[in-house]
Order: C-alpha cells, then structure tokens, then sequence
DNA sequence: TAGCATTTGTGAATAGATTCACATGCTGTT
DNA sequence: AACAGCATGTGAATCTATTCACAAATGCTA
C-alpha cells in the first residue's frame, strides 16, 4: 500500500493519466535518463507540469526539489499503484476477429496481463490452438475460471450473448470486466466493468471533422 | 449545421455521450420506441435526467415538453451532428492482429465507415485479401490516399514505424487519424488525432481490483 | 559555506462540468 | 375549456478538476 490515501477519492483522469505516465516512464528509462521533471513528463503527454505534480502527489512525494523524479523508482511506484507489479490471471471469452486480435496483443503481456484462457462456443473453434492457448467450450465457463483462478475476464463476443455470459462471469466470482461487445452491460456494484467502445473515437472524429475547428483533438 | 453554436465550445465528455445517446437510440428504434424521456435515456447509460438535457440544449431543442424525444428524430439528429448521416472513406495501415480484426469489424460499418483501403510493407501480405479488399503497399501510401479521396486512417502498426507513417499520411493532406500503436505521435495543430489505448483500460481495471474500494467502475 | 538556479509539493484561485430546481409548454381527460 | 400530469430547457448553484503561484528543499559552483 503505497500511501494512506484510503480516504480522499481519486479520480478516473489522474489513474488514466497514470497510465501514460508509466509508459513514458517505460521509455524514458530505455532512453538511460536517471531522473525527469514534471516539466518534461508534462511535454511528452502534453499535459501541464502542476498536472502531473498533483496527480503524482494524490499518492506520496516521489521527487526531489531542485531535480525531479528518479525514473525507475517512479516506474515501480506507479506500477505499484496501479497493480501492475504482479501478473493478472485472465481469461478472454470469444475468439472471434477481436478475440483473436487480443490474444496476440502483445501490450498485454507485457504489463502483466497474462491470458490463461480462452472460450468460444462454436464447435471449430473449441479446442483449437491460438498462441499456445487450447479454446475451451464455454459450457464450462464458471468452472473453468473458478479452478484457474482467473481474476479478469475480457468479453469480445457478440452484443446479443454478452449479457448471459458475463451474468456466467459474475456467478464464477470475477470483479473485473473488459468488454468489447457494443452494448450496456449490467453488473452488481462490486464488480469493475470498463467498457472499450472502439466506434466512439471514429465517432469523435467524424465529429470534429464536420465541423472542422480546429485543435488536434488530443486529450 | 444544426444550430448557431459555433460559438459555445462543446467538451469532449458531451460528444462522448452523444455517442452513447445514439447507441440507445438505435435500440429503441428497433424495440419500436416512438418517444424516450431524458429519465429513460439516463437510466439506459447511467446518467442523470439533467445530464441527457443538457447534452442535448447545446445542439438544439429536440424535444416536446411533457412528451419526451421523437427516438428517430433525435436519432437522426444525432447523427448529423456526429457527421455520422454520411458514408466516410477510411484506410487502414497495418493488418497485423489488430488491423486485420479492424477489418471485420461490422461497428465500423454500420456507422459509415467504409474501409476502402488497407495498407501493409509485408510482401506476404501485399496482394492478399481482406474481405474483398486487396492490400496494397505502403510505398505508394501518399498517392492511393490523394487517388481515393481518404479522408479518415486508422493507424494499426508497430510503434516503432507509427510516427513515420503518419507523417506520410499528413503529407497526404488526411485531417483524421485514429492511432491503435502505443506511442505519442506528433501532429500538427489542423490534424485530429486520437488514441486507442486499450491497455489502459485493463489498467483502469487493474487498480481498482488491487485498491477494491468498491462501485461498479462504469461511465 | 553562501548564493544561484532548479524543481517539487501544495494550499488557494480559477475554470469547467454536473446537478438542481423551476418556469414553461405540451398532451390528454373530464 | 379548464385542469392535471409530465417532461423539457435553462439559469443558478454546486461540485470537481485544473492551474496558479510560491515557500521549501536540493544540487551545483565558486
């Protein structure tokens, strides 16, 4: 437990953030660079030093005056906040173009997020190989993800079955979904459901071309 | 244009939710839903009454007081305003796992975006076909995106060679790039861009599973 | 060791987004 | 035609997030 901070709530911004840091912070420390100010953090994610300086302070006080933060132990600070200096057991339910794209994504893999199993319900599928992985029938989804202690759960299959399934999901005792499916999944209040609309950026860019102001539409 | 705002500056979150609002409304249309309240819309994408209105006073007044919105109307407002009522040509660069599930991705579709090409620098995958889309090679990349009339790229390429590739695509005058590498990619002020990232999701999820506090996590 | 140049960490100020609350106007009923 | 019931549209109030601005702490140089 990095800090004390049980009590003041942390924001949705400053944990994405946080993951942008840890990227950069991935990079910097590939680049040899000892230490970094938020200054330069801030110019690399285009964001504003006091940005980062509060979103770095929710959690402790990592720098040094007058020479900034040691980048590799921020790296494993952030990691640590973030949950990132441990594997994840997860399990990916349907293998179909999305599926399949997440298997080999690499990205995931290395930030921990080890995918033990994969389900599908189409008989050609089940028990194919995909990356070393067998395909298992999802009839025995609860089981499966109980005996293989899988803690995330990433659901790319269509949005007419998403719903059964992750009600499956939820029996079996995971607290955390990804969900690719275009649709509005309900969960009880405590599990964690993150939904990756890949439509919604196309959309706001669609957007921001009709009615082209401009700007670079960066976040 | 829908209405005189070009004035008032419109935030990211409200263009975020139109996109939700005309997920819905899609839905309804189809469970033949003449009319929806703000209290309906709310509640199908967990948000207050009061947030639905107030979305949708920037844009005009859609609705009929003690009625609600006309579903197909709004829909189609929506969509205008999204500049979703019209077909945009898109390219692909890179069918590596991630492109080739963009491909297939019926989303992209339904919403008007036509992927007309498809771009890779693999000689094996050069010529081969992807659902009826033969691709090309990126050396020509800046004349087939003038030939075509692309107007929108989504950039699906290691992260190493993104940066360079989009140079070329702002060469070739493209306005709008969707980037799935994972890398900060510089643009110019006039060029939207905006990022998948869909680690940070997971990430998201990561943390709120190692500091389960808990909440649903949603929007 | 004194002084200068940095850069953090953080309350206070500002800007921005969400929610409240209610006047307004529409529909349907008696 | 008057009334009851809804639900919008929107200023005002509130809540949240970002930025400012500066005291405090450090490194470096002479």
């Amino acid at each position: 437990m990095i800090s004390e901070s049980k009590k003041k709530k942390i924001s949705e911004s400053t944990i994405r953030r946080l993951s942008l840091y840890y990227r950069v912070l991935s990079i910097l420390e590939k680049e040899n660079y000892e230490t970094v100010s938020s200054k330069e953090l801030a110019k690399r994610e285009k964001l504003t030093p006091a940005q980062v300086r509060k979103d770095l302070s929710f959690f402790g006080s990592f720098g040094t005056r007058g020479l900034g933060y040691p980048v590799s132990e921020l790296k494993k600070q952030i990691a640590e906040i973030l949950g990132l200096n441990r594997g994840w057991n997860v399990a990916l339910i349907g293998v179909g173009n999305i599926g399949s794209a997440l298997v080999g994504y690499k990205e995931f893999q290395r930030q921990g997020f080890n995918i033990k199993l994969i389900f599908d319900n189409d008989q050609r599928k089940i028990g194919s190989n995909h990356k070393g992985i067998i395909v298992s029938d999802i009839k025995n989804l609860e089981k499966d993800l109980k005996d293989n202690s899988i803690e995330i759960v990433v659901v790319a299959v269509p949005a007419t079955v998403a719903q059964y399934i992750v009600d499956d999901v939820i029996r079996a005792g995971i607290k955390g979904i990804l969900n690719f499916a275009s649709v509005n999944l309900k969960v009880p209040d405590d599990v964690f459901l993150r939904n990756e609309n890949m439509s919604m950026e196309l959309e706001y860019l669609s957007f921001a071309l009709s009615n082209m102001k401009n700007g670079t539409g960066d976040d």
